[in-house]
DNA sequence: TATTATGATGTAAACGATTACATAATAATA
DNA sequence: TATTATTATGTAATCGTTTACATCATAATA
């Protein structure tokens, strides 16, 4: 293998002038500079990354905790996220967790092993132990952004929409269209993100004077599957509720099944919204009206912050939060 | 930081000691060894994995390369990948090409910078420039396998099913439901994947003393918004096929759709066939028929087989070829 | 008991870069 | 021109491990 050393050689100079010219040209003069470059390209020389890793004591690696990437809407944020890093030249290293708490603590190891600078967390908790009631940021945390989630107690850096106005923005649609009857298939129990989707569903119904009745929302995880279950349980109660807001656009496709099988027809019976705006939500049967999250952008927010945070400029706790949309299509329809 | 050294002091040993303690215990004596563990626990030291990296020549990391992530079926190959990596101590780096071939180059040069000892590819091209023409591996690439696709000239290894056979049967499976006039939508131009599931569709249609015809298949790349595209491109012909045959899921709910829009019934005036048995398939309307493919085995083939290479012990190519199963449901219905 | 094999430990040299510090060369100033 | 400031380069230490080799203690053998 050709290390600095050869380069060296060939060009005539010393190490240290090799390692400046590459990482700092202007500390060189042009001459020397040329020459090294030229010795380079002859040798064929690339820098051997674990050495510089291990002398710089960082890694140019963030790790990326996904909850579960078969889920389409974190596979654009990792999009986002992986954009902005190849832009400076970070690497990013997966940690699928499939929802295992077990399994983020083994990632976020890694951080204290250095293999990565620092974390993007997509799921809904902080990768690391804490007494609960804690209510700052630990100094002793490395480097981390929550991107989606946030916290509610600790200002952990965080990226996201405001789910309280959006869900309320998508329940105040339906109401508009005359329905009064609306049911909420939530998300994950301890997920923070769908409480502010449950306040901003309540908010919406109170702003019509409705009341909130709890036998109206029914327990989702996100996935299709339990879509279709929640839905199910919803369609066997006496009253049928006209409208469902769903907490994901998979929840929403899971009960879209559910209510054909149960002989809806849809929209005409019941009208569905989702959230999130997957890139199937266009190619259901109605189209599915849902709320828009920028996803990309939130991803490549995160990986901004990240590195704002790495290169000590922000130490403080942040928030961005990015605009939302509603998609109007054709799973909601104004109440006969 | 807490090192080697400290741990050493501790344990009154040399850091040799300490070293071998941890990596090889059985070449110290019992007594030393509960020594330093102890002392490890004691100070609570962690090894410098930048160090041990840099001092082993290697990053215990691979890179996966995929065309897409936000497709789901690659999202769970990975998943195979990562459980196989993670029992095995290894990190996986993530390399979205987005399709450019110019993102491959970068995210290959990371082998060759040290920062991954091996790759996954999911794409259909080898990430290395090679003479076109070329019949063998060339010693100097880095250890890599192919996943899902694999080489026509090369032999490179890689895991996937039996495409041509897939097809085959998928559009047997159409054949026997009565359908003459099968269309194909095909992926990318280049994937050997898609060009042998056209030859599958071929020989099915043969098999039948049917004659293949080239107006009967439309391109697509894998997206949703191809399978509209070219499924609305189908619906022009002044015959209309009675049954079309998806070269993936994703085209097949976009060519669904654009049924739909073109006033079809579905399945009774078309019936559709998809392939690879995503999760979305289960929730169409009506559900998708398709073939299944083992993703998450896939990956976890893939990783093992890629690990095996990395241990030098298969240095030679090698295909694992795992079953499918056609995944009959409600879209593929007998002719009338 | 003297000698030899075996096993456990220590010493010190790597690994390939970065960088503080010293020194040499050049430019700017008096 | 002599002196000082500035810039360019080189020397050598350093990062935290692993590991070849030397050494020492102990067990096995003659």
């Amino acid at each position: 293998m050709v290390t600095i050393k050869d380069v060296a050689k060939l060009a005539g100079v010393s190490i240290a002038t090799v390692s400046r010219s590459l990482a700092e040209p202007d500390k060189v003069s042009e001459k020397t500079r040329n020459k090294v470059i030229q010795a380079v390209e002859e040798s064929g020389y690339v820098a051997n990354t674990l050495a510089q890793n291990f002398r710089r004591r960082r890694s140019n690696t963030v790790l990326v905790l996904v909850p579960d990437i078969a889920n389409p809407f974190f596979a654009n944020i990792i999009q986002g996220i992986e954009q902005v890093a190849r832009q400076f030249k970070y690497r990013v290293l997966l940690g699928d967790t499939q929802g295992y708490d077990e399994n983020e603590r083994i990632y976020s190891d890694l951080v204290s092993h250095k293999q990565a600078d620092g974390i993007i967390c997509l799921g809904r908790n902080i990768p690391f132990p804490y007494r609960k009631g804690r209510q700052s940021l630990d100094p002793a945390w490395p480097p981390f952004v929550m991107a989606c989630e946030y916290h509610r107690d600790i200002p952990v850096p965080a990226v996201g929409i405001d789910n309280v106005a959006a869900a309320e923005v998508g329940v105040r649609h339906l109401l508009s269209l005359g329905h009064r009857h609306i049911a909420y298939i939530d998300g994950p129990e301890d997920s923070i993100l769908c409480e502010d989707r449950l306040q901003g569903y309540k908010n919406a119904l109170k702003s019509s004077q409705l009341r909130f009745e709890k036998v109206l929302v029914a327990q989702g995880d996100f996935t299709l599957a339990s879509g279709y279950r929640a839905m199910t349980t919803l369609l066997q109660r006496k009253q049928r509720p006209s409208a469902v807001f769903c907490a994901n656009d998979e929840i929403a496709i899971g009960a879209m099944q559910a209510c054909r099988d149960a002989g809806c027809e849809l929209p005409r019976d019941i009208s569905i919204l989702g959230f999130d705006d997957i890139v199937f939500a266009e190619y259901t049967s109605p189209r599915l009206t849902t709320i828009h999250q920028p996803r990309n952008e939130i991803g490549e927010q995160a990986m901004t912050l990240l590195l704002n945070i790495l290169s000590g400029a922000s130490p403080a706790a942040s928030r961005v939060i990015l605009p939302f949309s509603l998609e109007l299509r054709d799973s909601t329809k104004r109440l006969e």
